[in-house]
DNA sequence: TTGTAAAATAAGAATCATTCTCATCTTTAG
DNA sequence: CTAAAGATGAGAATGATTCTTATTTTACAA
């Protein structure tokens, strides 16, 4: 049963949110849906579910590990002013999309890659 | 006195490195040279000098900040096989280069990026 | 040089995130 | 229905990072 009713509730609850949480952040989430949640779930089932592919797990925020219900490609940028992390689509992005497309044909071997980038956040501008 | 001799010293060592230390394996290094240095004074001065922009911070490889003594734009590879940490040049990064620069250049307030990519080192290849 | 104020450091305690353990509960297969 | 496998909750254990504080070092004015 690798899609269980608290995994299939955490996918649901994951995806409905814009935010990256990290795991304590997503854990406090999911308390208001199942107050009686373990936390040891909510690592857990992340780990598994970015495992499986159907949550991805954002590697690129600092200490911390995010997760992303979004899983199609698209890039984050990291506020240097207020510490968000926010989802962002830079204005020449065709041409980055091409230019990892070209790499990855390339070099056997790559099989994905994590993009983020520093600045100011739009809010913060 | 923000260049203090420890200071001073935990850049040379970590140039001296190829590879991309955490924090507490940096510390075991440093003890070598300077057995009496407390890791909080590794912690600390790793972030003043990375802040400095002297040496970079990689937080993108994972739950744990990486430290790397060369500042030049490059890229890493983080190894799916044997969980490895290396520099990495992919054939056809000159085009991502220039993907890079044009984004730098349309969108006010980027001033940096941090790229990973996931695959096969060499080594495992 | 010396005295003094400001900053840096070492050491270890404290904190915080994450993982582990295990008893209990749920699900699935037969 | 029953047994086995797997999942969960609760809290303990671990491990990394940050904080606190007494001590040391540094810069620099007298």
């Amino acid at each position: 049963m690798i899609l269980t009713t608290q995994r299939k509730v955490i996918v649901e609850e994951l995806k409905k949110l814009r935010t990256h949480p990290t795991a304590d952040q997503f854990y406090e989430v999911m308390r208001e849906k199942t107050p009686k949640i373990s936390i040891a779930s909510v690592y857990r089932n992340l780990e598994v579910l970015s495992s499986l592919g159907m949550i991805a797990k954002l590697e690129t925020s600092g200490a911390k590990n995010r997760f992303d219900g979004d899983t199609s490609l698209h890039y984050h940028l990291k506020c240097s002013r207020c510490g968000g992390f926010v989802d962002f689509t830079p204005k020449g992005s065709e041409s980055l999309a091409k230019s990892l497309d070209k790499i990855k044909k390339l070099n056997m071997g790559i099989n994905n890659f994590n993009i983020v980038f520093t600045g100011i956040c739009g809010k913060c501008m």
